[in-house]
DNA sequence: CTAAGATCTCCAGTCGTTGTAGGTTCAAGG
DNA sequence: CCTTGAACCTACAACGACTGGAGATCTTAG
């Protein structure tokens, strides 16, 4: 095998992907097909590490495969018109922006939902009583909320 | 029909799911099937109502619809001690903050890029490390970080 | 009574994987 | 050189959590 070249399971130990998975990317054309040994088998580089890194690390932040598509043409191509890059990256930060608002939101109700726990019986649990009631004030959302508090009253 | 009972459109309406995800989690045994009129339509009754609004709130929080039936079946049993309930919510509440973590790393290199693009010059686009880089502080996968460090050197 | 709209069941498709079956290749030890 | 056994190959099915469609039936207002 060629100096630094990796294979498939020494690739999905180092991204942190699975075997299947990085074929699967192949298949759906999000990573080049990587070259092959004699015995039909893959063949990576560090490049496509580097790839496969990136795009676990976005699947973590929760962008949709065809996002990260956008996201690896903008940084693979640095020189490209300025319009072009500036356009996705604008579109990215806004989606990043607003899944950052929501996930605020949400981190701050489970923490307010753990903290105010004290560790009793389920009766007085405040992680259940919050996830039972809609028309508690930190409910995220406010359109189903009004029709729930209807009907519960 | 019956005083205070609703159709399925009605539950939906009110609980702010689908009519179709409520047969569905009928089918996957996460809510009782629903009484049958005679000609063999679904009613609801508060009961129901309250038992998709807790899953529906869940839902929003994050929580799997494996999580959420340890939950209802915590908040089943009052008496029980509510420890089981707060690990569910202390796990989910850790995933959240880790997301946070590195989407406001993102987020920041987005801006960080559009500002350059504003500025004209295109120069050294970084998302992809901020992203690929597993050497980050804040990399989610202590296991794979090592790993990818040594190669990446 | 009729017509529109809601509901029924069943089944297929979505996205992003993950697992399986059955066969091949590779690297190391005897 | 030969044999293991792990890792690889392809192809395809299943997962979670829905969502949508077809075609039939029910309900209800006019």
């Amino acid at each position: 095998m060629a100096r630094g070249e990796l294979t498939i399971g020494e690739l999905a130990r180092r991204s942190g992907c699975k075997v299947q998975t990085i074929r699967y990317y192949e298949q759906i054309g999000l990573i080049d097909p990587a070259r092959r040994s004699e015995g039909n088998q893959r063949r990576y580089d560090a490049r496509h590490a580097d790839r496969l890194a990136f795009i676990r690390h976005s699947r973590e932040l929760g962008f949709s495969l065809d996002a990260i598509r956008d996201l690896l043409a903008l940084a693979g191509e640095p020189d490209r018109p300025c319009g072009d890059a500036d356009r996705i990256a604008r579109r990215h930060l806004r989606d990043v922006e607003h899944r950052l608002v929501r996930l605020t939101a949400l981190k701050t109700e489970l923490e307010r939902m753990v903290e105010q726990c004290a560790g009793g019986k389920i009766a007085n649990c405040r992680v259940i009583e919050v996830l039972s009631d809609h028309s508690h004030a930190q409910c995220l959302n406010d359109d189903h909320r009004a029709d729930t508090k209807t009907f519960a009253a």
